[in-house]
DNA sequence: ACCCTGACTTCATTATTTCTACTCAGCATG
DNA sequence: CATGCTGAGTAGAAATAATGAAGTCAGGGT
């Protein structure tokens, strides 16, 4: 069954978020954007067969996470590659919260040579937080997810 | 084919937590998790088949996730209730940023009568930040994705 | 003009998810 | 104490999606 054939999952923006991030393979087809992977052979290069690696670009083309160019190199056809879209950019605090809970709960168990991290551009580690209104870390455990019926005069 | 099959996905930590939260429905159930639904029936009502849903809350438990408690309610058989473990607590980063991507960039069309949001304990709304060790608020565009290699000598 | 290369698509096979019917434990009833 | 009722949880067939290999197509080199 399709999650949001249930309005109360439609409601929910988790839901709505799983119906394109949580397909297979397009978390780790956005990782490898953000590394600054573009062309269809570099993605392809992670595992993804390539008949789904079509679909997969397609949908995340669709639904504006990466957009589609034409690119020529000298000596070649015209092709696609795919870069990030801001839709797709704004991905990358998903992308930071697995990586800290992979990090956290499932480390490597043999031959741990790589380490994912988050970093700012100049190499300095940062992580993700809770924050409030003045921008105080607030801990994990004095979090709660809400759900708030919105007026349905004046939202805003 | 599995991601983790490839050994440049089993160092990912996105690779290998998505092989637990990646599964279809788990990331909901955690939901419901954090909203204090224990009950085999309180999952089921979010539209998971039994079926689905009894490989699913196995697979959470051996994954550490969450806590198969046994309990009685009076003039009932025993049944089993799942509550929310410490590594399924911690998921809730993740559900964090799905929802602030899901609220930007996928708003309910037409009816959208409720809202997610994080707050406090006490309602005061929070967000998920980048935060460097000064845990001074870091730009997302300012953050990258960074794959460091471990010594190989010193990692035990 | 013809073959070669590599991006991308299509299709039969295979693995997952789903649906339905079933089992099983404990209580209420007689 | 046997029997039937209720709902949690389970085990197999049908539908759906992912896979892998073969095929298509555009350009360049010879």
């Amino acid at each position: 069954m399709d999650p949001l054939s249930l309005p109360a999952n439609q409601s929910c923006p988790i839901a709505r978020s799983l119906a394109v991030l949580g397909q297979k393979w397009n978390l780790l087809l956005l990782r490898e954007a953000f590394f600054g992977r573009t062309k269809y052979a570099e993605f392809q290069r992670i595992g993804v067969p390539s008949g789904t690696l079509g679909a997969r670009l397609d949908a995340l083309v669709d639904a504006g996470l990466l957009e589609r160019r034409a690119y020529q190199e000298k000596g070649e056809r015209t092709r696609d590659e795919y870069v990030l879209a801001e839709a797709g950019r704004d991905v990358m605090p998903v992308l930071a919260a697995l990586i800290q809970w992979g990090e956290t709960h499932l480390p490597k168990e043999r031959g741990a040579d790589v380490t994912y991290t988050t970093t700012t551009i100049e190499g300095s580690p940062v992580r993700l937080e809770f924050v409030d209104d003045r921008g105080t870390a607030v801990s994990r455990d004095a979090v709660i997810i809400a759900r708030q019926a919105r007026t349905a005069t004046a939202s805003g």
